[in-house]
DNA sequence: CGAGCAATTGACGTAGTTCAACTGGAGTGG
DNA sequence: CCACTCCAGTTGAACTACGTCAATTGCTCG
């Protein structure tokens, strides 16, 4: 409901090469997914979102691609009971929505402002049967989301509370390219990360005061993390 | 290691043909990614595994697909400290080893007696590369692994130990087609399927002792349970 | 029958939840 | 510009579900 209204609010149509930056093909040839989508980006909207606003529902029916242009985006599950799993934050890059469902198995929420493009599906499909490379792209898309899910399961069946946090430090730092001693910015609130790990915000405070206390990390405010010491948090994550 | 060592103890060459029973294909046309890998089946080599015998190992190159035949299979990983995760249990039919990576990302170990087909991957590549539709099925294969893997995170992240061991006994009967009342069968141990719920084993058997308590489920023996009310098991499983 | 191991149960400790109070920064209005 | 609200974040105290450790049962296989 509210993705139908938002996206109607701030259309505006894409004119091809618009975002076609330099380096981006190799020899004449398309390397990346994001590079094939460039291809259709005659076909691509600009949509823009708002913080908390629904991109997409659960159970809608899936006939479109997104690729993020900026800010986060959460993907995730209610249950009836009202609670609440974050799968995974998108960044700046990330796609969704090529998963070969009918219908969205979560709901995307931006999570600050958001600016993404939106191609439609079948336009993708065309392309897909026209390039045969594309689905061998798709194919390592998708097998790279799944080993970033088991890897996730990992953090949150087998993992305490300090160690949730400093796994989620150090993949945000690794996503967002930020190393030793930089700031990690969070666009993400407490709640977020504790429903992503599978914790409570007290128990997030909590793990992000004991890293602080530490020396791994110093937080000058709660959206901002700057790494200290990464080896120590890495130790952390895998073992304690 | 032990996987070269087992598949080479037990090797026997597939003759083409030996594993088409009838109706798997419609008007010619092979239906599912199993129907496509009988098409190579001159191929495949079958193979079988003893109880915990590891069938690849994590980090090994990652050139075969293994269709299981019967038997069960564990994928899991492994921390340096002891801790073992699985990720996901194999049932007969169940297909691995499809993903786009150099390397296992798992090690896959049998859980009982397993026997399973192993077909070369760049044989199922230069199939993949004649024929379109394939990569497609991988495509809507991955895809479900994608939608698991998340309902799983669910379970773990969001369920205490009562909900957790009642979405497993769910699943499992309806892998395995086990209706109200019927007899599952579980073929692996309370360690087992702690290690995939993420909790101990005393948790496990306290949780299936609550529930036979409940009258949800009949335990004739640890290998057995009998569904007695599969309404009761999903109420439980995605609130309480 | 007895060894050996998985499963179960009991007793106790603890990490994380819950609930409640407090803090602090951002936005608003006088 | 300060006072106010409002809400996210943080801290404290008590509770609880799960983990830990140890003892017991029960099955399987010599």
């Amino acid at each position: 409901m509210t993705m139908t209204l938002s996206a109607a609010r701030n259309e505006e149509i894409i004119h091809a090469g618009s975002f076609e930056s330099s380096g981006m093909f190799e020899n004449g040839e398309p390397v990346t997914l994001s590079d094939y989508l460039r291809t259709i980006s005659r076909t691509g909207v600009r949509v823009a979102f708002g913080r908390d606003e629904v991109i997409y529902a659960e159970e809608e029916p899936a006939d479109s691609i997104y690729r993020i242009i900026n800010g986060t985006v959460r993907l995730c599950r209610y249950t009836a009971d009202g609670r609440r799993h974050i799968v995974e934050f998108l960044l700046p890059g990330d796609l969704t929505g090529l998963l070969e469902c009918a219908d969205h198995p979560v709901t995307a929420e931006a999570v600050d402002e958001v600016h993404m493009i939106v191609y439609p599906r079948n336009a993708f499909d065309r392309l897909a049967s026209a390039e045969p490379n594309i689905r061998r792209r798709v194919l390592c898309h998708l097998s790279s989301n799944i080993l970033e899910a088991q890897r996730h399961l990992f953090v949150v069946s087998c993992q305490n509370a300090k160690e949730r946090v400093a796994s989620f430090l150090l993949r945000m730092a690794d996503r967002l390219d930020v190393f030793q001693g930089q700031r990690l910015d969070l666009p993400m609130g407490r709640q977020d990360i504790a429903d992503h790990l599978g914790l409570t915000v007290e128990t997030v405070c909590r793990a992000i005061t004991q890293l602080k206390d530490q020396g791994l990390i110093v937080v000058p405010n709660s959206g901002q993390v700057i790494l200290k010491n990464v080896r120590g948090l890495q130790d952390m994550s895998l073992a304690n």
